[in-house]
RNA sequence: GCGCCCGUAGCUCAGCCGGAUAGAGCAACGGAUUUCUAAUCCGUAGGUCAGGGGUUCGAAUCCCUUCGGGCGUGCCA
């Protein structure tokens, strides 16, 4: 199915070139009222400008050009140039059968160019515990790699997990110390247990007792030689950490898994080669006692050139090395179209002088793109980075285990007679699904202010409220039966459509634009613009709902209107849970 | 200093390639339930889109500038 705009926009182009001899853009747009139609063009003043003739003339002379009845009513020109489109009925109608055909996709086309989409996100410092500060690009990644997969590209995910470096040194000397011979995974499970206080613990004693950092600079070395025990503490504490996130991603319903998991220590043994190949293609030179490279357009406090320092003058790596090199191996072995990173926007200016690097070194060129995807800060509700109210991370873990248990009372109030279980996994899906919505909903490039309160308060825009509107429907299917309505037969042996209410068709053009609500949002990688056709979509729903009766409905206006029920919770299902990692519930 | 992001209703935020009278939610006020879940619906009120200038048929949107906030700016990631 073909999406609705393009077709409509290819239209009147088409007319526009017919008329004026020369390619215009129709512009065609979703009408800013609902007096002015549905759709509208807003091309013909541009062209009309361009053309230098009158753009109300030229209207006119576009419109009696134009071929579109089998879609729109007569269309009106209004105000210095607009056309104003109409959809008719059948047309209305006809769309949603097709989609009514089409289960799995709900009409939406797949991709006419498929690629090979490199999605670098989450990416956690494994010797600590997730916390908040990892949310953002967990799961904004999470639905950007979802909505191009939908798409039809081959999406990889890559979850660069910080595992490698000198922080590593200070907890295998601890974890020698605490448990010198490991013959299972259980001990390793209890020395682990409170990771982050292990991590805190390593730490301090680090700073503290000279022997212990002694130790810790010789594990460093046995890491990277392979000599010694500290391979196998460093594993263990790796897997350890994994199994931690992944029960995290679990939760949060984030497709990463293990086979994604690609962490700095993958590329460790390849850094070397990577300066050596930049030394000997003459890009980075030694200077200050580093070996850096001066990509063109970035400058320091003082102006001067700034460098990508990829060797420090200890002779150590650092994390642009490890970047380089990971983006070459996608380049090179993964054969990526496009990467996109998902990181916070205060790393813009290393992924520029990266990419700028990359380039420069003919790893990449214009046939390749690089995206960073930034996102603004998480603040408490004082307006500053959120932390505990003792000053620390706040741990992810916790953050949703709260959410869960806030939902859980909502859900205790609202409907105390279902059983416990179903309680429980009520209050997990709104939950979570109101912590991840607020995320989603908000434009990622602001910094936004997380408040339990706002997100919990399960009225308006948030995810509670298009679970709700999905819960309606179920609970109108689970009635039919005692009603003597036959759903699926009904819908099986629809051949015409009839409109009675306005309701009906507020709802049903919102449903045909789906495919464009995701186009707009997998173009741009954001996801509030899926957030925000989803909520219309449920709003619409709502007062379709409020307004006409579905199951006592009079055999002429029964068919439609379980149609558009059907294709209603089809595709709040998909929306929230295909692309945003966000589960239905049948009743709530 | 330079660079990037941000400034829209009392609060939290949308506003897609420049389009018609700038939109939601929350909070406030008023209404709606013998009928499929009221976690709902309908209505009222609320704005100098930070200020100024420019581009043009048209600017919250593009350009310049001032103010305010955040972040980055050579050996952390």
């Amino acid at each position: 199915m073909k999406r609705l705009a393009d077709i409509l926009e290819q239209r009147i182009s088409a007319a526009l070139q017919k008329v004026t001899g020369q390619a215009f853009a129709a512009m065609v747009r979703v009408a800013a009222e609902p007096k002015f139609g549905d759709y509208q063009a807003n091309g013909v003043m541009a062209a009309a400008k361009q053309a230098k003739t009158n753009p109300r003339q030229l209207a006119e002379q576009v419109v009696a050009a134009l071929d579109i009845q089998d879609i729109c009513e007569k269309p009106e020109i209004a105000g210095p140039g607009f056309i104003n489109l109409r959809l008719k009925d059948s047309f209305l109608a006809a769309r949603l059968l097709e989609m009514n055909t089409d289960k799995d996709r709900l009409g939406v086309e797949k991709t006419d160019t498929p690629q090979t989409v490199v999605v670098d996100y989450s990416g956690p410092n494994i010797a600590k515990q997730m916390h908040v500060g990892h949310l953002r690009s967990t799961i904004i990644g999470d639905c950007i790699a979802r909505m191009y997969d939908f798409e039809g590209h081959t999406v990889i995910r890559q979850n660069h997990i910080g595992d490698w470096g000198t922080q590593f040194g200070m907890l295998c000397a601890l974890f020698d110390e605490r448990f010198l011979q490991i013959s299972d995974v259980t001990p390793t499970r209890k020395i682990l247990g409170e990771l982050e206080a292990f991590y805190i613990e390593a730490k301090k004693r680090f700073d503290s007792d000279e022997q212990f950092a002694n130790t810790a600079r010789f594990a460093v070395a046995g890491l990277h030689s392979g000599e010694g025990p500290w391979r196998t503490y460093w594993e263990s504490i790796v897997r350890e950490s994994e199994r931690h996130y992944c029960e995290i991603y679990e939760k949060l319903s984030v497709t990463l898994k293990d086979k994604d998991i690609r962490g700095e220590s993958f590329y460790a043994d390849k850094l070397a080669d990577v300066v050596q190949t930049l030394k000997q293609n003459g890009l980075a030179v030694e200077s200050e006692g580093a070996i850096c490279i001066f990509p063109e357009g970035f400058k320091n406090k003082e102006g001067e050139p700034l460098p990508v320092i990829i060797q420090k003058s200890d002779g150590a790596f650092l994390y642009a090395t490890t970047d380089l090199a990971a983006l070459q191996f996608r380049v090179q072995e993964l054969h990526a179209d496009t990467i996109i990173y998902v990181t916070d926007a205060r790393q813009a200016q290393h992924f520029a002088m990266l990419f700028a690097v990359a380039k420069m070194a003919g790893w990449t060129d214009d046939t390749i793109e690089l995206m960073h995807i930034t996102f603004g800060t998480m603040l408490g509700e004082d307006g500053t980075p959120f932390k505990t109210r003792t000053g620390g991370t706040v741990k992810l873990k916790d953050l949703l285990d709260e959410a869960v248990q806030r939902a859980a009372a909502v859900v205790e109030a609202k409907n105390p007679d279902l059983p416990a279980e179903q309680k429980a996994s009520i209050a997990r899906a709104v939950g979570i699904g109101a912590v991840k919505y607020a995320d989603y909903s908000n434009n990622r490039n602001s910094d936004y202010i997380f408040s339990f309160d706002k997100m919990l308060a399960m009225e308006g825009n948030t995810a509670p409220y298009m679970q709700y509107a999905y819960a309606r429907i179920k609970s109108i299917e689970r009635k039919a039966a005692g009603k003597d309505v036959d759903i699926e037969g009904e819908l099986a042996g629809i051949t015409t459509l009839t409109f009675t209410d306005e309701a009906e068709k507020d709802l049903a053009k919102l449903l045909i634009r789906y495919d464009q609500a995701i186009d707009a949002a997998v173009r741009e990688c954001r996801p509030n613009y899926l957030t925000g056709y989803l909520y219309d979509l449920s709003q619409a729903f709502s007062r379709f709902y409020s307004a006409c009766p579905v199951l006592q409905a009079d055999a002429r206006q029964r068919p439609l209107r379980l149609l558009l029920c059907d294709l209603t919770a089809r595709t709040i299902r998909h929306g929230l849970s295909e692309l945003l990692g966000i589960e239905v519930v049948e009743q709530m």
